[in-house]
RNA sequence: GGACGAUUAGCUCAGUUGGUUAGAGCAGGACCUUUACACGGUCAAGGUCGGGGGUUCGAGUCCCUCAUCGUCCACCA
């Protein structure tokens, strides 16, 4: 082995070996199916460290699986993403002075189709270097012929079970880019702004002096003065004395002369401004549903791309909107209208992709009625046929599901599923997923139509309309694939918290729907990564730490160990450069550790065969004893943490044990052992399994050190190896295995760990042989003698009788207490300072344990192991107080 | 405004049904180049578990309250 891990080199040779091997890939058929859907990243998107998170974790668990001999599918693919797409592609276009619509939409959306050609392999390419063990030969793209049939048949399924409707609805509004966004797609921004105080006469009131024209008006409160025309009401609130003799009487909109209603709706807020305010339906979603409430006329008093129209009056019509608001402000004014104006910020909502003020506007749109899927939906997760690991979001789905809106579902753009509406004649429309299909349903009305009378709907759906199909569009639905019926319904879904509405929530409803079943047994949920200082990652921050650098500097394994062990299903995490270090040091111990196992012939030592240490029968020395049990316990917890989804505690389980167990103790055992043959034997046997414990990690890493070390041949790979699950009660038996001997070692190294202790506070040279001398009476502990003598680097090691009392420096152990013989060496004033600090805090501790044992209902309560144990240490701390006081009389 | 979290060592975090003197990694300290590894080893130090109440024999853990921070949702004309 090369004295360095070459991580690059071994990254590049495994997983093109793995790939073409077919190592990610399983048949439907046999076992028990392990399945995974992965979070389909943007086509357009490149790595982050989010990605990481989530794939790691996923990987994680698919390589966990796939080792215990699931029949596994991971699968990978990437989201069409709309909007996001659209935009790339028409930035590239404006570079050559064009637009899109100069191309035309058939010519453009090729286009679109040669960019995802060319890039849209960049985030796929990427998360090959993550180390994903994806089954890449089932790729999906979201608008792929599969997921597009899919998307079309779902459309119409809905519309012909009636929960596709085409509305009025008000909808966010992005006047730049001419279509209507989500909620989410809207960012909303502190603006400072203005409040208008308007005056609306009341009807039948008299004229009154200059600039005061009526003497009887109501005054209303407003951010928005362009869309007074569209007014259509002006609403108090029903509890509200101070109007309730106004409510049915009408007043007199300005500049308009048009005479609205005052209506009264809990809406209203009596302590906002007036307590009364203009309810313009067609220009704010909440006055919109007011106008639906009362029955109010809808006025659209703006055009697609933010101008007034006439309805806004003639004078207005035309007008930039915000030049609308000037001009209308002035003419209330003049007019006399104005009361006053009042600074006012408030949140004003941007377009997340050009940043335009979104305008809240009446359109024609497709929509989803969501109630009749939410209900399934919620009863799954109720039922616990779906499961929220941690358990505390099904709170907030339940939150959203019971809440939840209908989902618009159309959005103006060319990129994407075209919605599969064709309208013809006058104004009519038929539903179906092809165009075949719709000219026989619409033959069925008109005999006389022709291919060339439909005219599909120019809209395209939402992106997440196809995302929300993935767990079964990708297996092959509508068609009745083998892989359909086998991995379906897939097993876990990991994802982030910030998409368990608009993905996850929405799976579970279409799965339910068109299969039948939940689409997901267990949602594992994972916080977001966030800086140092807990921002979250973001281009314009400039705070994000790029994966692929991260791999460039300390490899595939060094990122997805540090990111396990930093992952908390529970908090966000926060990552740094300096995190990703632990990984890297993590891969150097695990390479020198093999080195040195080559260097000790310890690849020879077991024959070749990890099992060869049966063969060295029961007298192992109780060292070899505890790494056995050690590794034993090792397996049992990494299983039993995986099973539970806990990532990290997992990696913490396995650093340690690789770590401090086999590094730290058994490797310097096995250094000076008394049959080192039989030491690296059982070496090797434990370092294999170790091996395959940290392969989920740290695929590449394993790989090669297991290679390298002859446990498997050219053509095998760990990948397929079983993963361990600790040794059988026979081999136990057979080797004398047992917790108490687990213990015993346990205690033993507390007598070397403390004789190491006083060495460095009596500063013994670490390479002087010192005298020890052990106070015991258990006879296997005196058996011990060697092995403490080389452990201890001591020149004797002697054992005298349990409680003797010799006036040397010591320390309590469960093995025995520990004496260090020196003569003249001792600094005595600083030892005596020492020695009473130490007293002090033993002191307390006395006290308040002789209070709690004297505490009858502590006795009674307490479990007995409690008890027992309190009267132990308080034992323990009187016999280490009697040495102290004899040593500080020694030092005085 | 609503919902849900978080607050434990200088930093990042564990702490599973309440029960030993609350643990790890990093940073900092002391010592060590002992022939796998200084991206290392050994040892030591560092916390009245955000504040205040309560339940209990016993609270980091359960309840209430306050404070601070965060996330998501809805956003007030």
């Amino acid at each position: 082995m090369d004295k360095h891990y070459d991580a690059k080199a071994a990254e590049a040779k495994w997983y093109p070996i793995w790939e073409n091997n077919g190592c990610f890939h399983d048949e439907p058929g046999k076992g028990e199916p392990y399945s995974v859907v992965i979070p389909p990243p943007n086509v357009t998107g490149i790595l982050h460290m989010g990605h990481a998170l989530n794939q790691t974790i996923q990987d994680i668990l698919v390589r966990w699986r796939r080792m215990q001999g699931r029949n596994t599918l991971w699968l990978p693919g990437t989201d069409h993403a709309g909007i996001a797409t659209q935009n790339v592609v028409e930035k590239a276009l404006k570079k050559e002075g064009k637009r899109r619509q100069d191309l035309g939409r058939e010519a453009f959306v090729e286009r679109v189709w040669e960019w995802k050609k060319q890039y849209g392999g960049t985030i796929v390419h990427q998360q090959r270097m993550l180390g994903n063990s994806t089954d890449w030969q089932r790729e999906r793209f979201t608008f792929d012929e599969g997921c597009s049939k899919a998307v079309a048949k779902v459309f119409t399924r809905l519309y012909d079970e009636g929960l596709v409707y085409k509305g009025n609805y008000i909808v966010n509004w992005c006047p730049r880019c001419g279509t209507a966004l989500a909620n989410d797609e809207v960012e909303h921004e502190a603006h400072h702004g203005n409040l208008w105080y308007v005056r609306y006469p009341v009807v039948g009131s008299e004229k009154g002096a200059a600039g005061e024209p009526y003497k009887d008006y109501i005054m209303v409160a407003t951010t928005r003065p362009e869309t007074l025309p569209g007014d259509t009401a002006v609403a108090v609130n029903p509890k509200d004395e101070r109007y309730a003799h106004l409510v049915g009487k009408k007043v007199i909109l300005p500049l308009t002369g048009r005479e609205i209603p005052v209506i009264s709706d809990d809406y209203v807020e009596r302590e906002f401004g007036t307590g009364i305010v203009k309810i313009t339906p067609a220009h704010d979603p909440n006055d919109f549903l007011v106008g639906k409430r009362h029955g109010l006329e809808e006025i659209n008093i703006m055009t697609d791309d933010g101008h007034m129209n006439e309805l806004a009056g003639a004078k207005y019509a035309g007008m930039d909107r915000f030049e609308c608001r000037k001009a209308l402000v002035a003419d209330l004014e003049s007019g006399g209208y104005l009361d006053h104006i009042e600074d006012y910020d408030n949140q004003v909502g941007h377009c997340y992709r050009c940043h335009e003020v979104v305008e809240s506007r009446l359109s024609k749109q497709w929509f989803v009625r969501m109630k009749p899927l939410a209900e399934p939906a919620i009863a799954a997760v109720k039922s616990g046929e779906v499961r929220f690991v941690p358990d505390r979001w099904s709170k907030i789905y339940f939150n959203w599901m019971e809440n939840i809106q209908d989902w618009c579902i159309s959005r103006q753009l060319w990129w994407g599923h075209r919605i599969p509406a064709y309208y013809f004649g006058d104004g009519k429309l038929v539903v179906a997923e092809t165009p075949e299909l719709a000219l026989e349903k619409a033959k069925a009305i008109d005999p006389n139509v022709t291919a060339a009378d439909l005219e599909q709907d120019p809209d395209v759906l939402d992106t997440w309309f196809s995302s929300w199909l993935w767990p079964f569009s990708t297996l092959g639905w509508p068609e009745k694939t083998k892989d359909l019926d086998y991995y379906y319904p897939t097993t876990d879904l990991v994802t982030a918290q910030d998409i368990i509405f608009f993905w996850v929530a929405r799976m579970m409803m279409a799965g339910i729907h068109f299969m039948g079943r939940p689409p997901f047994r267990n949602i594992v949920i994972h916080g977001i990564v966030r800086d140092a200082q807990g921002r979250k990652m973001s281009k314009s921050l400039g705070n994000s730490l790029d994966p692929l650098e991260l791999i460039d500097a300390y490899s595939a394994d060094a990122l997805r160990f540090s990111i396990a062990l930093i992952t908390s299903l529970d908090c966000d995490s926060k990552v740094s450069k300096e995190k990703f270090e632990i990984g890297r040091n993590f891969c150097t111990k695990i390479w020198n550790a093999a080195r040195f196992m080559e260097m000790m012939g310890g690849g020879e030592a077991g024959g070749g065969a990890p099992d060869g240490l049966a063969a060295f029968g029961r007298d192992l020395t109780s060292d070899e004893k505890h790494i056995l049990w050690a590794t034993d316990i090792a397996c049992r917890k990494v299983n039993d943490i995986l099973e539970s989804y806990r990532i990290q505690d997992g990696a913490l389980a396995v650093y340690d044990f690789f770590w401090t167990q086999i590094c730290d103790w058994y490797v310097e055992y096995a250094k000076d052992a008394p049959d080192k043959k039989r030491a690296f034997a059982i070496l090797r046997d434990v370092f294999w399994k170790a091996l395959r414990l940290l392969h989920p990690y740290m695929p590449f890493i394993t790989e090669e050190v297991a290679h390298q070390l002859g446990y498997l041949k050219d053509g095998e790979t760990i990948m397929r190896a079983k993963f361990p699950t600790g040794y059988s009660d026979e081999e136990k038996a057979a080797w004398g295995l047992s917790q108490e001997t687990y213990d015993f070692v346990n205690a033993k190294r507390e007598a070397i760990t403390a004789l190491r202790a006083l060495r460095a506070e009596y500063k013994v040279a670490p390479s002087a042989f010192v005298k020890a001398t052990i106070a015991t009476d258990d006879p296997k502990a005196k058996a011990e003698a060697e092995s403490l003598k080389r452990a201890m680097r001591a020149e004797a090691v002697e054992f005298v009788a349990a409680g003797s009392d010799l006036a040397m420096p010591s320390k309590i152990t469960s093995f025995g207490t520990v004496y260090l013989s020196l003569e003249g060496l001792v600094d005595k004033a600083a030892e005596a300072k020492r020695i009473a600090a130490e007293l002090a805090k033993i002191g307390g501790f006395i006290k308040a344990s002789e209070a709690k044992l004297a505490n009858e209902n502590f006795v009674a309560h307490a479990p007995e192991a409690v008890v027992a144990e309190a009267r132990r240490k308080l034992a323990e701390n009187r016999e280490k107080v009697a040495q102290l006081e004899k040593l500080s009389k020694l030092f005085a």
